[in-house]
DNA sequence: CCACTTGTTTTGAATTACTCAAAACTACTG
DNA sequence: CAGTAGTTTTGAGTAATTCAAAACAAGTGG
C-alpha cells in the first residue's frame, strides 16, 4: 500500500520501510514522546524493533526534517511531527507533560534579542514551565 | 575570613564550606559552566574535589536559589551566577557558546502564551540559537 | 578551646539516555 | 529476480548524573 507517509519518507530521501513508517504512524497518534515510548507503540506491530533502532530512526526524521526534536530541562529528548510552523511548548514543572503553543509569529525567529553578543540569530526557541491542569488538581497534596 | 560569598551561604541555610565557595567563585568568574569545568577551576585549590561532590554542591546551591542551573539542547547542564533577573540565553549551534541575552520585560514570565492548555503558567524560558561570532567567522570552511 | 552533632564530602557503584561499529538484512534498481 | 546501497539488529561503550554508605568538617554548647 502506498499511503502518504510512504511518499513523505521517499521525498526526503529515505527509503519507506516499515520500521520508519511505524514511528510516524507512533508520532500522529501521541505527540511529544521519547524514544522509549515510541517503542512501546511500535512493539505491538513490530516486536523485533530494537531501542537502538529507534533512536537511529529518531534521528534520521529528525535530520529529514520530518519529525522535530525538542528537549525540555529535566527530560529524555521528545520528538514530534508538527514542523511546518514555529511553535513553542508548555512544559508541567512537575510531572514533565508537554503541551504546544501556538506562535503568535509563525516564523522563526519569532523574538529578536536586545543584544546578540556578535550571533547570527537563527532561531527562537520558548518554553514554558507552569502546572499542568492535573498537578494543579493535586497540589493541596504536596509542593 | 569573612566573605560576602560565605554570608550569603549562610543566609540560604547553608553551611560555608570551602567547596561551595569555590563553586561560586569560580561561577562568579566564568558563567555557563557544567560540573566538569567547575571541577577543574576549584581542582587548582582544592585538588581532592570529585565530580560527584561538585554535583552535589551545584545541585544544593540550585536548590538555595544561588545558581541558576540551564541546560540547552546538546549539551551538559551548565550553572551562572546570574539570578536575580530573568534574563535569557544565545546558544551557537554549531559549538554549543552560551552568551547572556537581557530580557526585556525583566521578570517572569516576561511572555504570555495564547493558548495555555489549562496549564498555570509560572515562567517562559526564551533560548535563541544562532552561530556565534567564532564560528560565522569559519562559516567558509564547514557546514 | 574541646567535644559533639548534624550537615557535607568522599568513595564507589549504579543508572539513564544515547552513541558507535560490525554483521545481518531488506527496500528499491535494473 | 539478483544486486547493492541503505537500514536494522546485536552487542558493546560512553557521558552525565544520581544514589548510598562511610569518612569527615562546620558550627554549637559546654
Amino acid at each position: 500500500m502506498e499511503t502518504t507517509l510512504d511518499s513523505a519518507l521517499r521525498s526526503a530521501g529515505l527509503k519507506a520501510t516499515t520500521g520508519r513508517v511505524a514511528v510516524l504512524e507512533a508520532l500522529d497518534s501521541m505527540a511529544h514522546s521519547d524514544a522509549e515510548q515510541v517503542l512501546r507503540a511500535i512493539s505491538r506491530d513490530l516486536p523485533k524493533t530494537s531501542i537502538q533502532s529507534v533512536h537511529n530512526i529518531l534521528a534520521d526524521l529528525t535530520a529529514a526534517g520530518l519529525i522535530r526534536r525538542i528537549e525540555p530541562a529535566g527530560s529524555a529528548a521528545l520528538y514530534e511531527r508538527r514542523i511546518d510552523d514555529n511553535h513553542h511548548h508548555v512544559v508541567c514543572s512537575r510531572c514533565g507533560a508537554v503541551a504546544d503553543v501556538d506562535c503568535v509569529v509563525g516564523h522563526a525567529p519569532c523574538l529578536t534579542p536586545s543584544t546578540t553578543s556578535g550571533f547570527a540569530i537563527q532561531t527562537a526557541e520558548v518554553t514554558f514551565w507552569g502546572l499542568c491542569p492535573d498537578c494543579q488538581a493535586n497540589d493541596t497534596t504536596a509542593e
